[in-house]
RNA sequence: GGGCGAUUAGCUCAGUCGGUUAGAGCGCGUCGCUGAUAACGACGAGGUCGGUGGUUCGAAUCCACCAUCGCCCA
């Protein structure tokens, strides 16, 4: 008969291990059997953020996927079924950005010229550079994910289906056009993503800080009161600014309605001398922006007395076609204006970044600069001659500063002038500053559901939970509507078609637009330019697609639905939405907050709305009512390396995961990821402390293993009848307890997606109980060699112990888990399920969970502690027993827990005999310290005169009271009181003569008389180990049997294995034992023994 | 500049409602053990709990401010 189970070697390598794993389940189509298996549970959705496959993975993208598989595992195993729809993100600028370099062009221009439709050929082409390093990466970290159906954002019908969802916000005029400020890069002529204007910002800009001087109307001052009668002086109001270009395009200024304006007389330039010009600023700005210069104030007023007094503007810019003049050029008060910096009367340009506010005071908008950062023509000083082209015509609009500063100063309209170094965004690539300019833009009306957004997110499970209220709750809070278009071309066009006339309409569809065009468009590729070249003809007016494409957060956060293709009709890709709506687990990073996690969200709140709170009403209303797009989310910090620096390609500091996965693998890594720190957590990285996990879980575990396997190997006991756990002895009892315990709190910290608490409960258990305690504690019973009721409740034990444990790694540790299962599992039951994946998640017995038996091995293992620590103090090395251990626990009940237990402290400790500390026992002298938790409160300011009061006492005569259960007399502050015996804590000290330890309450001290008897006994000992040492020495198996030879020379020496002589014999499995030498030995070997020495010889026998 | 989060031993991390002497693993040093052995055990060195101030009888823990780092936004 072979050997049950396969032999484990100690030098495992993983990643081959991995690979035979890998083969298995190619083999088996195990992934595709845990989707067709039964699902009592029902569907469990998952939704992949997807990738782009343009660059190399790296670590960080593998703890994504390493949370993404987690989960699905272990839900499947539960009973549900989980889909696993893989998917690839494809569109969008970093591709462009790709292309461009490989074809050595920074402008858009550039790629009209070179071409759009070859431009997107490329960008195809790139997106998938790296597929097969993706591929490689998918399979070795054991990513379950079905790349075969992925949703790829380029498919026509995944565009389609974006269409689809932006007709339907077309439908409830939730998708409309509006003008917005935003951060326009003049020298490529195009409006900059976001995360480009990040990039571009510098912190040393050197701008123009200059004073311009608006003239007041001085009547209207003089009417209201604010200017004395006799006044002469001219009266401007004195604003700030950096940006001197935009001053021709100012229409309003800004006052703060509830600080106190002054109307200073002064010089009208600064560092003049003479009182001959007057301006209104904040009180609070007087001084500084006077400096040395002489000045008084003459009256001051409150901001709001200033609303709607005019002035004459300085420059002329040109008037937005129908804008208002006559409602131009006056004070609004507004709450946005600060007193921080300049005069606290703030420059309002609503072109050019004022728009809300000039919005909400009703100012027309002027303009100075066109959106390629030319000055325009109508720019020119207010006083100059008005005919012809102004004097800055086509000047790029950073250049106009100065000669705009220069004619303003010779106008006397400039107060001051002078430099500042400030923030400000620069193009990222040509290094050109950018403009805060208003342009048209198509919008998502997200904020009418500002509240419905909020309610939504109530609903979502976040890990960690803080981002609920924080960082997402607060950018929802702060709901701005969702600009989508972009001037760009690889991407999804946006669905909108513009007539001479103006009128916009919404093609949602291919089939629409077939219609629209009256000729079938099935197969026209959904991208620039094909979808530009398509213009119909409607009510005789000719409809031409507008040029924009759509935000790629946008096609991310429509995958719910764009993912199946759905675009409003019955059939497959219905059915798949409702079976996979919404979800109810995602994981992303945390730089997803505003990108998927908002797509996703925004998207799935306005298309579920029941049409409640006067908001239309969202067409999967039915499917599902009033929810976001997933229920819960686990969010990821960042991994960065071991000085705790970002990982980029240019420090050269990234970690390459193939690299651990060839050295330590990737069960390892996973679990390495899992258990270091929370998913939220900035993780740092080095192979050396996935090395780390390896060796202190997985080979702990490999090795546990080993020993069962071994052992069960020779005496072949019977697994699959198991032995009644109340016919078991404690300490099986004891690992029953504790596995069934570990089944529940795992089962719950995942339950909740804490990866991170099941991994260290698992580890814990496995390392500190499983081998350091129960193996440690049982070898004896394994290597007797029989297979009598004892050994067979041990092998049991174990048994059940490790195959409960195959399962309970599954989902993190996916390969070792196969390998144990099928070792250990499917080599004693052929019937069992195929794959560990295959198996139904463990359950737990509440009635096998002995809490008190738990406590009672605790306090054993605290008292086993303090023992190894005596006897290491007390010099006298292991093998020498002695006669008696002391120990003291801290409650009757712990004691008598530990005396059902008492053997394991005589064996572990090797002593004769334990015997308990009666509190009362004279030579026992205690510590007495209040117990501040149940205490404190109630005597708060006098804890310290307790606590005195108590170190005072007799500790003898408290602990007798304590252990009686009477209450406590004390004397505090001249005042009795009275503490209830669990109201003070007893350390106990070491007793007088023996080796001690002692330690918050338990102690073990040991006594260390030794007699003729014990010594011999500790000699037989030493002999035992020489013998095996020589055993081993000689290369015999461990359970060959020997005939041995003992030669001794010493009077105690032999004494001692005379009398211990079967003992030896049975320990070494000699059949035979002589005191003499062997014939024919394998090993012959002298050491020094007692007072002699010892020949050892033997062969096997 | 604003928001959110983090900061505990050389490294990776625990630390419950504020409560007794702030812990673990790794690493380092010393010693022990030796049929799970690339393990195990004991001991030691190593901490201004990021800083300052406050609340409290008592603060790693609560509050305020500051510093550093990360992310997002500007």
């Amino acid at each position: 008969m072979n050997a049950p189970f396969l032999e484990v070697p100690s030098d495992l390598h993983m990643p081959d291990v991995e690979r035979d794993v890998l083969a298995f389940w190619k083999r088996e189509r195990i992934f595709e059997r845990s989707l067709e298996k039964p699902a009592p549970k029902g569907p469990w959705v998952f939704y992949e953020g997807p990738p782009t496959a343009n660059g190399s993975p790296g670590v960080h993208h593998v703890i994504s996927r390493a949370y993404k598989d987690l989960f699905p595992r272990f839900k499947t195993m539960q009973g549900h079924r989980v889909g696993r729809k893989g998917g690839w993100d494809t569109h969008g600028l970093p591709v462009e950005i790709a292309v461009e370099k490989q074809l050595g062009i920074t402008d858009k221009r550039q790629i009209e010229e070179y071409g759009i439709a070859e431009f997107n050929r490329l960008c195809r082409e790139t997106v998938f550079s790296n597929i097969e390093e993706w591929n490689e990466l998918t399979e070795r970290i054991a990513y379950w994910v079905d790349l075969d159906d992925a949703y790829v954002t380029y498919d026509d019908a995944y565009i389609e289906s974006c269409w689809w969802v932006m007709k339907q916000l077309w439908d409830r005029s939730l998708l409309q056009e509006d003008y917005r400020t935003t951060w326009h890069s003049p020298s490529s002529n195009t409006t900059l993503a976001s995360h480009e204007v990040s990039l571009g910002y510098r912190d040393d800009v050197v701008d123009p800080s200059v004073f311009p001087a608006f003239p007041a109307d001085e009547g209207e001052l003089r009417a209201r009161g604010l200017l004395p009668a006799d006044e002469t002086r001219p009266v401007s109001f004195l604003a700030w600014t950096t940006t001197p270009w935009t001053l021709p395009a100012n229409t309003g200024l800004a006052v703060k309605p509830d600080a106190t304006y002054a109307l200073v007389a002064g010089p009208a330039r600064r560092g003049g001398s003479a009182h001959e010009a007057l301006l209104v600023m904040a009180a609070d700005l007087v001084a500084s922006v006077y400096g040395d210069t002489p000045h008084e104030v003459i009256a001051t007023m409150l901001g709001v007395a200033l609303v709607d007094v005019t002035y004459g503007p300085i420059m002329r810019g040109r008037l937005e076609d129908g804008d208002d003049a006559a409602r131009g050029w006056r004070v609004v008060a507004d709450d946005f204006v600060t007193l921080e910096d300049g005069t606290g009367v703030v420059h309002l340009a609503p072109a050019y970044g004022d728009l809300d506010v000039g919005r909400r005071h009703g100012l027309p908008a002027a303009w100075s600069v066109d959106l390629s950062g030319r000055v325009m023509r109508e720019v020119r000083p207010v006083h100059q001659d008005q005919s012809g082209d102004g004097p800055y015509t086509g000047v790029w609009f950073k250049d106009a500063d100065a000669a705009i500063i220069r004619d303003l100063e010779a106008a006397g309209l400039m107060f001051a002038s002078g430099t500042i170094t400030h923030t400000y965004p620069f193009n990222w690539r040509d290094g050109k500053p950018l403009m805060n300019v208003v342009k048209k833009s198509w919008y998502v009306r997200t904020s009418r559901f500002r509240e419905q957004l909020l309610a939504t997110n109530d609903a979502i499970g976040w890990r960690p939970d803080h981002i609920r209220t924080g960082r997402f709750g607060k950018w929802l809070e702060n709901n701005v509507d969702w600009a989508l278009s972009r001037e760009r071309y690889w991407g999804a066009p946006l669905p909108i078609w513009e007539g001479e006339d103006g009128t916009c309409v919404c093609i949602g569809s291919v089939a629409e637009l077939s219609e629209a065009v009256g000729r079938d468009l099935t197969g026209l590729d959904l991208h620039r330019p094909f979808v530009d070249e398509i213009s119909f003809v409607r009510d005789g007016v000719v409809y031409r697609r507008l040029p924009y494409t759509v935000d790629v957060w946008f096609e991310s956060g429509a995958m719910p639905y764009a993912q199946w293709g759905y675009v409003g009709e019955d059939g497959p890709a219905k059915e798949a939405l409702s079976q996979n709506f919404p979800a109810d687990f995602i994981c992303e990073a945390i730089d997803q907050t505003r990108g998927w996690f908002y797509s996703l969200h925004a998207l799935g709140t306005l298309l579920t709305h029941d049409g409640s709170d006067g908001l239309p009403r969202g067409p999967l209303a039915d499917l599902a009512a009033n929810t976001g797009a997933f229920k819960n989310v686990i969010v990821l910090g960042h991994i960065v390396d071991e000085r705790g620096e970002k990982m980029s390609k240019s420090k050269g500091n990234t970690v390459d995961p193939f690299d651990v996965l060839d050295a330590q693998g990737a069960d390892a890594l996973r679990w390495y990821l899992y258990a270091s720190s929370p998913p939220e957590a900035t993780k740092r990285f080095s192979q050396g402390l996935v090395e780390e996990t390896l060796r202190d879980f997985f080979m702990t575990l490999w090795n546990t293993t080993g020993f069962f396997v071994l052992y069960a190997n020779l005496d072949r006991p019977d697994l699959r009848a198991s032995v009644p756990v109340a016919e078991r002895p404690a300490i099986d009892r004891w690992l029953v307890s504790r596995v069934h315990a570990l089944v529940r709190d795992v089962s719950a910290a995942l339950d909740t997606f804490d990866a991170t608490l099941a991994c260290r409960a698992i580890r814990d258990f496995v390392v500190d109980e499983l081998s350091n305690w129960y193996v440690r504690r049982n070898r004896r019973r394994f290597w007797k060699g029989d297979a009598a009721a004892d050994a067979r409740a041990a092998y049991v034990t174990l048994y059940e112990a490790l195959v409960t444990l195959t399962k309970l790694i599954a989902p993190m540790a996916p390969f070792t888990a196969e390998s144990l299962y099928q070792n250990l599992v499917r080599r004693v039951d052929p019937e069992a399920p195929a794959s560990v994946h295959l198996v139904d998640w463990p359950t737990f017995d509440d009635d096998l969970i002995d809490d008190d038996l738990m406590r009672d091995m605790a306090v054993l293992i605290r008292v086993v502690e303090l023992g190894r620590s005596a006897r290491a103090t007390s010099g006298h090395k292991v093998r020498q027993p002695l006669p008696e251990v002391l120990v003291r626990v801290r409650s009757t009940e712990e004691q008598r827990g530990l005396e059902r237990l008492e053997e394991q402290i005589k064996d572990e400790l090797n002593v004769k005999s334990v015997r308990y500390l009666d509190v009362t026992a004279d030579f026992v002298d205690y510590t007495v310290k209040p117990n501040l938790p149940l205490i404190g409160k109630r005597f708060g300011k006098r804890v310290p005169a307790v606590r005195a009061a108590l170190s005072a006492a007799d500790g003898r005569e408290i602990a007798r009271r304590v252990r009686a259960g009477e209450p406590i007399e004390l004397e505090v502050d001249g005042e009795l009181v009275s503490l209830e015996s669990e109201g003070v804590l007893l350390d106990a000290r070491s007793p007088e003569g023996y080796v001690a330890v002692e330690d918050r309450g338990y102690l073990a001290a040991l006594n260390t008389a030794l007699t003729p008897e014990l010594i011999r006994e500790g000699t037989m000992r030493d002999a035992m180990r020489l013998v095996q040492d020589a055993r081993k020495q000689a290369g015999l198996e461990v359970s060959d049997r020997i005939v041995l030879g003992l030669e001794v020379d010493g009077a105690d020496a032999a004494a001692a294995l005379v009398e211990h002589e079967e003992a030896v014999a049975a320990e070494t499995l000699a059949t035979t034992l002589l005191f003499g030498v062997v014939q024919d030995a394998v090993i012959d070997v002298r050491a020094p023994l007692a007072d002699g020495t010892v020949r050892i010889t033997l062969r096997r026998a």
